[in-house]
DNA sequence: TTGCAAACTGTAAGCGCATACAGTTAGCTG
DNA sequence: CAGCTAACTGTATGCGCTTACAGTTTGCAA
């Protein structure tokens, strides 16, 4: 790493002129085989990598897409310091009470959805995830350094998210806010909860207890919006709610306090239903004999509960790889209208109300 | 859209020289105050993003760490076009056997690390998986994009790997290759799974069976290893060796069709033994009592296993975090040896081998 | 051969920023 | 108020690459 070798390097080894270098790499064709040859040799000799950034700077766009979500600065131990020492084995008995929740696998895969569809367009990706204060600098940053920006609702402000918009196409995850200048990439929350909910209803359910998640998610309004409207106006059917937090522990808290039981038990995510499972499976209730459990987002964990989790499945991938989508759309043509997209929802019944 | 601003504009409409905007964007105290506000006054109306390649042209270095690991170009559907309709709900009976396995969850948790740590040092962090054919032309492109790379195990040649570090650092994760150039984290595997299996003989089991993962998995070969230490020498051990591939649905089939089933079943991954577990469930035996069943790794779905999965927990968001750490330590100080740093793990007692 | 188009290669001008260095202004001292 | 220093600001250069344009070579018809 003495000095990482430049296009005057390689031309200087290879006899050419800077011109042939770049076009060797960036158009093979444009060039005599021959020199060409000649070209590859010396980057290889010299242990050549283009710089992306004098690249960018002069092609005037980066080839980078980034994506910005809600913080992970809820990990455990994260401002610690990592152990100097190498290698040590504990053993310890874990109790089954002490649960560090993670529920982060929707980014996760969302993530792994723009992941893919990004390198399938020829875009690299870069990633950053919100942290309080410093969120301002770290959108500004990364706005520097992309062709276009994806964010999850809800994670930066508007007014933020305006100031970026003048230099790069910014689309907006996970949100129909509707009316503002930005590409939308949404799923479909009311019409699955309100399809599962008539299922629910199908199954002979009349007392419905709806678990919600917190006030401020915007999927989680949609979702009770189509709970509402599949219970609204049916004969018979008393309809209790509750608020919790989307977290499996809160699930479980409210179900254990249960009484009397409902007919069913629909919760607004799958984190929430597992721990509504849970909270029966200690309380030695059958599910779905006694009591019908549903959730929302179609999360692995549920493929693999018992009983096995009805639920709503929206396609968290789909998301992100729609999100690049729309960015390279928009990065295409600029002056297209803002587009909003809802992508649809399978509503996948399982044991747990079958 | 139009344009983007530059440094020329704000300099032109602050009435300063673009030498005083640089300054106020990086180190803010060396201009006076009220130049200062004219120039934040004009950043703010042009909604100005510095261009993260000028600067890093400039500065020589691009402040983005990358992340290269194994692809997910396994993924369902990637190749398809997204459907351009909107919203749109199905409903289907989801049958068990069909199981769509993506067992990301450790790289999402390295991911998860790595973003942490490279925030809080100030770098940005970009990710690619290798994509088979296009690994060459995508690791060379991002290391172009970064000032060092983290890349998992395996997934690229050596040869490629070399040729990158000749322009920046690189740090390996998750092999103890030990005898090359490059800096190393891992995590203790093969003491760990030696933990593990003493445990299992603690426990009073004499005849094991022991379900491998791939040949060329370095993290498997030292888990077996491992338990090889801990069996070697022990009287009346018996030994079965049964090759899998780390996921679940192999380890429920091979569960399946054994007979006659011995004290103790250890996996060397948590997936693996998930499989394992569901196919003693199907089969009534019941566990730990008839069999006891061990896994590695720690993944989350082995807290919510019944039994729960008793398991070696390995520090994944660390191995992520470290690193970083171990890249950033060398761009401070490219002269340093190369280091190895492995990472402690820990044995986790639950119902399935308590 | 000559002439000309096509194919290829070189020259040079930025891309937007950081920063060394020079220049200017302000603040003090005597 | 001169003289000097400290604080601040401007000028000019270059980071490594792409690309328009000009220049050169090649191939081939005339």
């Amino acid at each position: 790493m003495a000095k990482a070798p430049t296009v005057y390097d390689v031309a200087e080894r290879a006899g050419v002129s800077i011109a042939s270098v770049s076009r060797v790499l960036r158009s093979p064709d444009s060039v005599k085989q021959q020199t060409r040859e000649r070209v590859l040799e010396a980057v290889r000799h010299l242990g050549y990598v283009p710089s992306a950034n004098a690249r960018g700077l002069a092609a005037r766009r980066t080839n980078v897409i980034g994506l910005f979500f809600p913080g992970h600065d809820d990990v455990a131990g994260s401002e610690g310091q990592l152990v100097a020492a190498s290698g040590g084995v504990t053993t310890v008995r874990d109790d089954p009470t002490t649960e560090p929740e993670t529920n982060n696998f929707y980014f996760d895969e969302v993530l792994r959805g723009a992941e893919i569809e990004a390198w399938r367009r020829g875009f690299a990706l870069m990633v950053a995830a919100g942290r309080g204060a410093s969120r301002e600098a770290i959108v500004n940053d990364i706005a520097g350094r992309v062709d276009g920006l994806a964010v999850l609702a809800r994670t930066v402000p508007d007014e933020l998210l305006t100031h970026v918009a003048r230099r790069i196409p910014v689309v907006v995850l996970a949100a129909t806010r509707g009316t503002d200048e930005f590409d939308h990439v949404s799923v479909n929350n009311a019409p699955g909860m309100r399809a599962m909910t008539e299922h629910v209803l199908s199954a002979g359910a009349r007392r419905l207890l709806y678990i919600a998640g917190p006030e401020d998610s915007p999927d989680d309004a949609e979702r009770l919006q189509g709970f509402r409207a599949a219970v609204d106006g049916v004969a018979d059917v008393t309809v209790e709610l509750i608020r919790g937090d989307f977290s499996r522990v809160q699930g479980r808290e409210i179900a254990l306090g249960i009484d009397p039981l409902p007919d069913a038990i629909v919760c607004s995510n799958d984190q929430t239903a597992l721990g509504v499972l849970d909270a029966m499976g200690r309380r030695s209730i059958s599910v779905p004999d006694d009591v019908m459990v549903t959730g929302f987002d179609g999360i692995t964990a549920g493929r693999h509960s018992s009983p096995r989790l009805t639920t709503v499945h929206q396609p968290m991938v789909e998301l992100g790889r729609a999100a690049i989508q729309a960015l390279t759309a928009r990065l295409d043509d600029p002056s297209m209208d803002a587009r909003s997209l809802v992508l649809p929802v399978q509503v996948l019944l399982r044991e747990s109300c079958p």
